[in-house]
DNA sequence: TCGATACATTCACATTCGTCAATACGAGGT
DNA sequence: ACCTCGTATTGACGAATGTGAATGTATCGA
């Protein structure tokens, strides 16, 4: 009913992406922060990116994935593609192999869009 | 791969909640860190965490949330529900009225999961 | 007690998601 | 050229999700 109506753009002035606590967010906003979070939403994506943060280069090929995640090949690619398209990792092909890595900076966009 | 470990209890003896980064998810912490991220997964209660997060006095009824989100009464009790269960808010029944109230515990322990 | 108000629950529906079998694509190796 | 191996895509299926109408449950005021 009676809204003080304090919000306004605070402060948000040019920020890297969308933050939850910051002011309320609007529609374009909350759903890409969402379809980022969507991307975690999985426990496989959680464990492939657990492997990708434990792995010594950084890089893990798609075919060490499928013995330690327990799925189909297709599946553990489906997530990939997921992760890839929310920006949170990355392919790089080398022969027949093709090579993952995590991408930090997103990581730590979306720890930021949490932030208090 | 070495980092400081600057953060405040992170000793990986008893911390507080599973970390993506830290060593190979488990199943059983995986789902229940993707049963969090998933609470996060979506625009409206994405919506209803940042009016929580700027509302002065730190608490929203129910009744002030149909009209800046746009949703039906029900649908978003229902969020509201998904968000309780995942320990993100609380509700507080006053007469008629249940007021939100955010649990920015839960919100930093997310954070951490991600934490680089 | 009765009615109105605020919120939660149930139900039904359309959409999305995770999964795998089958298949296609792409890059060596012979 | 072929064949093999690693990865991506397609198609189909059951399960989960977001939504609102209808209904249920409390609480307050008259």
């Amino acid at each position: 009913m009676k809204k003080p109506a304090s919000d306004t753009e605070s402060g948000d002035a040019g920020q890297c992406c969308p933050s939850v606590l910051a002011a309320p967010l609007d529609s374009s906003e909350a759903t890409e922060l969402a379809g980022w979070f969507q991307a975690l939403a999985d426990p496989v994506r959680l464990k492939v990116l657990s492997i990708l943060a434990a792995a010594p280069g950084g890089e893990v090929c798609v075919c060490d994935f499928v013995e330690p995640l327990g799925k189909s090949q297709p599946t553990i690619s489906h997530h990939l593609k997921i992760l890839g398209e929310a920006g949170l990792v990355q392919g790089d092909r080398r022969g027949r192999w093709v090579w993952y890595s995590l991408n930090r900076e997103r990581l730590a966009s979306l720890r930021a869009a949490i932030d208090s």
